[in-house]
DNA sequence: AATACCGGTATACTTTAGGAAACCAGCTTT
DNA sequence: AAAGCTGGTTTCCTAAAGTATACCGGTATT
């Protein structure tokens, strides 16, 4: 049987296995950073002005301060928000997205778009 | 004190809480087709032309038929890759990406895009 | 004097994602 | 006859993600 030439069709065949995985690699990275049960919406509340912690944990209903904590370290490790803290009192800290941080908005805007219209075409229209 | 500013800096007056929270849906429903942990793989070895069930396994190192088998389940169901079965002696299966899931493309060349920015600023180079 | 605000942390728990191994029927190869 | 191929499913288990609840010191309000 000479169903062999299908198994030639994975990666061109210029590409090794392990470059292809080294391509998903930085894909993973811009998934990594969006996904996350809260992240989005963190990052959508950030994104309309500095807000203060208890501000946004307010502003999304369930949001815990651990897990708010936890993602605004993340958001602030990757570069994405600074965190400023003035010494009134009692203290207060604000988060901002960092001019870096904005650069997602495209991105979102990307994932946004597709996203539309595969609701449209899978739930039916909304 | 009118530290009360901020507050109404949430989202857009015209916006309420719940409608920011819409606008986030479809977002997540695209990366919820990209994210776990095999799916951009998967994806990537069928953008390669028709593959088989065994024959995606045998490419993508350390994927289980159980999560092969649970993907691709969703990729169809999503209207993203097609099953044809073909009735030889055993059975083969052939999956595709189809013409709507070819559209994820570009929206991970635009994820592939940033995330090599990132990489590089985080990570230093490659 | 008690309560509430601020920006969180600590501990314990549940839920979900994913992994490992065995198994299925029916055919082919050794 | 035994072992291997096909395309999967089933069961059990671990690791990670997320939740619930209580708590901290210091100030301000009632």
């Amino acid at each position: 049987m000479e169903a062999e030439e299908h198994d030639k069709r994975k990666c061109p065949s210029h590409i090794s296995t392990t470059e292809c995985t080294k391509m998903i690699l930085p894909v993973k990275d811009a998934l990594d950073i969006l996904s996350g049960k809260w992240k989005l919406q963190i990052i959508l509340s950030l994104s309309f002005g500095k807000k203060r912690f208890k501000q946004i944990q307010r502003e999304i209903p369930g949001l815990t301060p651990k897990m708010l904590s936890k993602e605004l370290k993340e958001l602030e490790i990757n570069g994405l928000a600074s965190r400023q803290v003035y010494d009134t009192l009692p203290v207060s800290v604000e988060y901002e997205l960092t001019s870096y941080g904005k650069t997602l908005k495209p991105l979102i805007g990307e994932l946004h778009k597709w996203g539309t219209k595969h609701r449209k075409r899978i739930i039916g229209r909304k």
